[in-house]
RNA sequence: GUCCCCGUAGCUCAGUGGACAGAGCGGCCGCCUUCUAAGCGGCGGGUCGCAGGUUCGAAUCCUGCCGGGGACGCCA
C-alpha cells in the first residue's frame, strides 16, 4: 500500500474502498457470503461520530435485500474479511444497524502526510481525470457589459467563476477563463449619448446612464470626439464613437477591478469579433444544413421546440439584425473550434430562460449537449443598515466591486462567496459585513497558519527541525486526531471537484483550523526535554500548515506567515 | 397561467439517502508568568416551511400545498 505511487488511490478513502471491494470478493470466494447477481457499488463514507472510526460503509445494509440476510450478520462477515486485508485497514468492526466501521493504519496515515510534505505543491491536486472526462474546460463568467464599473452584483459571478476554475484545475483539468465583452450593442451607443449629454450640459436621456462615472468620463472626453465633425450632423454617429471610447475606458477599469480580486482572464472575446470572423454565420449555416431553421413573418427562427424548449427562438430578426442568441451560438462554435471539450457558463439566475435554447442549439449543431453547462448564481440582496440598496447602473445607484473590497478586503470577500452555494440567494448587510469583517472566519483559518509558521520559526531558533516523518507521534491522542483531519484534504478536493463547489473547502479549512487550535492547547510542540517527539510534532504541524495554505490557496486566499 | 431557484438555531449560512442535525456571528459565564488570546473551555438556542408518500433508514428522493425570489421579447 503506497499512496504515492501512480496506481494507488490518492486518498485514504479510496484505499479503504479498494480494500472493501477486495474483502467482499474474498468473502464470496470463501463462501461466507452468497455470490451477487450484479456488482454492487461499494461506498465508503465518513461517520459523523469519530468514535465510530475513520471510515464506514453501509454495504451490508445495501446487500441485505439481494442476499436475503440480516444486515448485522453481513456486516460481521465483511468486517472479518476486511480485517484480514490488513494494509490500510487497522481494524474493522460491525456496528449499529449494519455499518462496518474501519480504523486506518498509522503507517498509511503517516505515508500520506509525509507525502504531502515532500510534494507540497501537489498536495490535494488530483491527477488528470481518466476516461472520457473533459480535459479542456472553458469557464465564461462576469461578461458584464462595458457600460459602467463592476458592481457588487457582478462580484458574485466573478468569485463563483474564479473559484470554479480553481477547483477544476485542482481536479487536473485545463481551464480557460473567458470574458465575453459586448462592444457593439445599442447599450454602447446609449452610453455614448449619455456621456455626450453630460459633456454638453444637457439632461441625460431618460434611459441613459446617470452614475458619477458618466460625469467623470464626460470631463475626460477628448475634444475631437466631443465636437461634431464637419459635414456630419448625425448625433447618432457621434454617440457611437463616444460610446466606443467610453466602453474602452470602462473596460480598463473592469480589468483593474478584477485584477484587484486576483481574477485574471485568459481570453476576452468581443461580440463584434464573432460576427466579423464569421462565427455567427457558421453557426447559422450549420443549423440551416441540419434543417433546424425556418422562416416566419420575415424572421429566421431556430426550431428549439424540437429539442424540448417551450418556444422557438428568433436568430435573425425581420429587420435583418442578428439577435443576441445568434451571437451566443456563434460563440459556441468558436469555443469548440478552439479545442474546448466542455463549456461552462456562470450566469445570473435571471438568465435561466436562455439555458435551454443555447444547449438545444449546440445539440442541433452536432455538439454533445452534456458538454454545454450553465451554472446559475443566486441573487445577492444588499442592504445597508436594513435598507435595501437598489442596484441600477442606469440610475447610478449601485455599490461598486471596488467599494466592497475596500470595506471587506479581498480575503474576507472571497471566503464569503466561497462558503456559500452558487445558486442560493443571499442577504448581505454592507454595514454589518464591514463591522464583522474582523470576525470573519477566514482570519481564524489564517491565524492557525500564522501560529504554525511562528512555531516553526521558534523551533528553528531553538535548533529543532522537523523530522522526515510524522511516524512516532500518531499514537498520542492529540496528534492522532489532528493527523486524521489533515489526511482528509485530498478527499475534500475530490468532492469539491466532483460537485463543482467550494463550500466543502471552507468548512474543512475551518475544521482543520479548529483542530489545530485545540492541538496547540493540548500538545507542546517545542520541547527541549523531548527533542525526538518535538521533531515528529514539527513534521505534523508542518503538514498542517501546508494543508491550510493549500486549502486557502485553492480559494485564492493568502496564507500569512504572521498576523 | 407555465417554468426555474430558495425555505435548516435570534442573524448569515453549511449539511442533499445513513448511526444523537452543524459552523460563524450575536447572548451569558470562565481562561493570558507557558510555542501568537485574531485563541481556548462552558451554558443557552432547532416541529430541518406544511401534509402525504417511497425506503431497513428522509433535512436529503417523489407528489401536493404555503411562503420568498426570478424568468417567460423579432431586448441584451
Amino acid at each position: 500500500m503506497n499512496p504515492s505511487s501512480a496506481t494507488a488511490p490518492a486518498t485514504l478513502r479510496g484505499a479503504v474502498r479498494e480494500a472493501l471491494q477486495l474483502a467482499l470478493e474474498d468473502a464470496i470466494r470463501q463462501g461466507a457470503l452468497p455470490a451477487l447477481d450484479e456488482p454492487r457499488l461499494v461506498e465508503v463514507q465518513r461517520p459523523g461520530n469519530p468514535e465510530h472510526g475513520d471510515y464506514a460503509t453501509n454495504l451490508a445494509l445495501q446487500l441485505a435485500r439481494p442476499l436475503r440476510k440480516p444486515p448485522p450478520a453481513i456486516a460481521a462477515t465483511l468486517a472479518e474479511a476486511l480485517a484480514r486485508q490488513g494494509g490500510v485497514v487497522a481494524a474493522a468492526e460491525a456496528a449499529g444497524p449494519g455499518f462496518v466501521n474501519v480504523r486506518v493504519a498509522n503507517d498509511a496515515l503517516a505515508e500520506i502526510l509525509d507525502h504531502a510534505r515532500r510534494e507540497p505543491d501537489r498536495w490535494g491536486r488530483l491527477g488528470a481525470p481518466e476516461g472520457p472526462a473533459p480535459r479542456h474546460v472553458n469557464v465564461e463568467f462576469v461578461s458584464a457589459n462595458p457600460t459602467g464599473p463592476l458592481t457588487v452584483g457582478n462580484a458574485r459571478g466573478a468569485f463563483v467563476g474564479d473559484l470554479l476554475a480553481r477547483v477544476l484545475e485542482a481536479g487536473g483539468q485545463q481551464v480557460t477563463r473567458e470574458y465575453y465583452f459586448n462592444d457593439s450593442s445599442a447599450q454602447v451607443r446609449n452610453l455614448g449619448a449619455s456621456v455626450l449629454a453630460q459633456r454638453e450640459g444637457r439632461p441625460v436621456p431618460e434611459d441613459g446612464y446617470h452614475g458619477d462615472y458618466v460625469v467623470a468620463l464626460a470631463s475626460q472626453l477628448p475634444d475631437e470626439l466631443a465636437a461634431p465633425r464637419p459635414g456630419e450632423s448625425d448625433d447618432d454617429a457621434r454617440a457611437w464613437a463616444i460610446g466606443h471610447w467610453a466602453s474602452a475606458r470602462i473596460r480598463e477599469g473592469i480589468e483593474a477591478s478584477l485584477a484587484r480580486l486576483g481574477v485574471r482572464f485568459d481570453v476576452w472575446t468581443t461580440e463584434g469579433s464573432l460576427a466579423a470572423e464569421g462565427w455567427v454565420e457558421r453557426a447559422i449555416g450549420r443549423l440551416r444544413e441540419g434543417g433546424h431553421l425556418f422562416e416566419q413573418e420575415g424572421a429566421t427562427w431556430f426550431r428549439s421546440t424540437a429539442f424540448g424548449d417551450d418556444k422557438d427562438r428568433v436568430v435573425i430578426r425581420s429587420n435583418g439584425e442578428l439577435t443576441y442568441f445568434a451571437f451566443d451560438i456563434g460563440y459556441v462554435v468558436q469555443k469548440f473550434s478552439r479545442g474546448c471539450d466542455h463549456l461552462i457558463y456562470i450566469w445570473g439566475a435571471d438568465h435561466h430562460g436562455t439555458v435551454a435554447r443555447v444547449r438545444n442549439a449546440a445539440e442541433a449543431m452536432g455538439y454533445d449537449k452534456a458538454r454545454v453547462e450553465m451554472i446559475l448564481t443566486g441573487w445577492v440582496h444588499f442592504v445597508r443598515d436594513g435598507v435595501p440598496i437598489s442596484m441600477s447602473k442606469r440610475a447610478g445607484t449601485f455599490i461598486t466591486l471596488d467599494e466592497l473590497l475596500e470595506e471587506l478586503g479581498v480575503d474576507a470577500a472571497r471566503w464569503y462567496f466561497a462558503s456559500r452555494g452558487a445558486n442560493v440567494n443571499m442577504d448581505v448587510d454592507i454595514e454589518l459585513a464591514r463591522r464583522q469583517s474582523s470576525e470573519n472566519p477566514v482570519y481564524y483559518v489564517q491565524y492557525a497558519h500564522a501560529r504554525i509558521a511562528s512555531i516553526l520559526r521558534k523551533a528553528g531558533d531553538a535548533g529543532l527541525s522537523p523530522a522526515a516523518t510524522v511516524t512516532g507521534v500518531l499514537d498520542e491522542p492529540p496528534d492522532a486526531t489532528l493527523a486524521r483531519i489533515v489526511a482528509r484534504f485530498p478527499e475534500v478536493v475530490e468532492d469539491a471537484t466532483a460537485a463543482q463547489e467550494t463550500q466543502g473547502v471552507t468548512t474543512y479549512a475551518t475544521e482543520l483550523a479548529t483542530a489545530f487550535h485545540a492541538y496547540y492547547r493540548d500538545a507542546r510542540v517545542i520541547d527541549a526535554e523531548a527533542p525526538g517527539r518535538s521533531a515528529h510534532r514539527l513534521a505534523l504541524v508542518d503538514a498542517t500548515r501546508i494543508t491550510l495554505a493549500s486549502a486557502l490557496g485553492l480559494l485564492g486566499i493568502s496564507a500569512p506567515e504572521a498576523m
